[in-house]
DNA sequence: TGAAAAACTACATGATCATGCGCTTGATTT
DNA sequence: AAATCAAGCGCATGATCATGTAGTTTTTCA
């Protein structure tokens, strides 16, 4: 059961998305509120798993919300529900710890689908709010952490592999390679990042996003 | 008429590809190849509306390929199709110009889903390279699967230990307790978190935003 | 206050790892 | 054709780890 609290200053989309989610299994609404500072004030005893957030609300903003809500529950998504389709707000409210955006207009089904995609992991978008944060790689090359340093295929399956708690020998079967060869890939590895261990080079692969 | 090209040198794959975009209406599979080289030589004649790319091919990669294209036709689409879901591959991709990225188990119709997508001015990307590139934006700790499971300080403390690449003989030293300690500790974490090494239980708790 | 829970210490042992050295093979470069 | 290189394979060994069993001390809280 996922729960969710919605955060709408218009009453007719507010009570119109409580039903939309109440309506569907798995999904609960536990809260609706018309504005930021109601629910920051009840998020820590309601604990939701996630937050549909209007933008343009009354006194404290939707992005400002997302960071207050981030400080008292961390782990908490947040999905933005809104009008506004410009790169600041979309940019700000990511920033702020959005993890999905959505346009109002989105259909009721899509909507449903992008809080469950959302809380399995996911982050949706509208289709053009996605080509914007698309867009915004496109051009400017903001790469990377250790640009000089590269693993082969065989290294990332290998760092994979250990990153899953197999063994040496475990990996040998999984690769179809000797327990030596797999040796001879971690040696390398170690070398590429320089690192004497499993755990150390398994934290290093994943600060950088090789696995 | 979505004109579309593949590059991918799996065969199978490639002729599974063209069938069905070509089963499928509003979209038309002009030409596909094996490899960057072929395709870009055709490139300028064929004039296609999207490119289908796969990363690992022999000679040039996708993403070298990527931009060799849009240098030919910049507006060109182009979605990849990898197997890769690491931030490096990702993140190159885009920057070279790609508007989507979707991992190659997606099944058929959310491929052309995407396809039309993409055409429709939108990036299409799978779930979790979604959220990689969402979390770009945000510091956004990616939220732990198992709310309920608890580390204490000093587990946290240790499991940072060993990301760093520490033995337990320094770790004993470095947190002021004896070895079998810190034993102790590793085993209640390897309990706490269902694994039996350093590796997993690293890889784990940085998944999960505890280290 | 007294019992339970959490943290810590200790010892033992088979399994696994880190690393040194050396070999083969096929592909690429010169 | 020789040289270089990446990938694979093999052996050896001291170091380190994973896990079982068994205690002690400290904290917590009913």
């Amino acid at each position: 059961m996922i729960k969710i609290v919605i955060v709408e200053d218009n009453r007719t989309i507010r009570e119109g998305l409580t039903v939309l989610i109440n309506a569907t299994d798995g999904l609960k609404c536990v809260q609706n509120y018309s504005n930021c500072e109601d629910m920051l004030k009840d998020l820590q005893q309601q604990h939701p798993d996630l937050i549909l957030m209007d933008i343009g609300l009354p006194g404290m903003s939707g992005i400002e919300g997302i960071k207050e809500a981030k400080l008292i529950l961390p782990d908490i998504l947040i999905l933005m529900l809104s009008v506004y389709e410009d790169n600041d707000n979309i940019f700000d409210a990511l920033c702020a710890g959005a993890c999905g955006y959505l346009i109002k207009k989105t259909p009721p089904a899509r909507l449903i689908e992008a809080i469950i995609e959302a809380y399995n992991g996911g982050s949706p978008m509208s289709a053009n709010i996605a080509r914007k944060v698309v867009s915004y790689f496109n051009n400017n090359i903001p790469r990377s952490e250790n640009p000089e340093v590269h693993l082969s295929e065989r290294e990332i399956d290998i760092l994979t592999n250990l990153s899953k708690g197999n063994s040496y020998k475990i990996i040998a079967d999984e690769v179809c390679i000797s327990i030596d060869t797999v040796r001879y890939h971690i040696r390398n590895i170690y070398k590429k990042l320089h690192v004497h261990s499993q755990s150390e080079a398994v934290a290093k692969a994943m600060k950088s996003g090789w696995i």
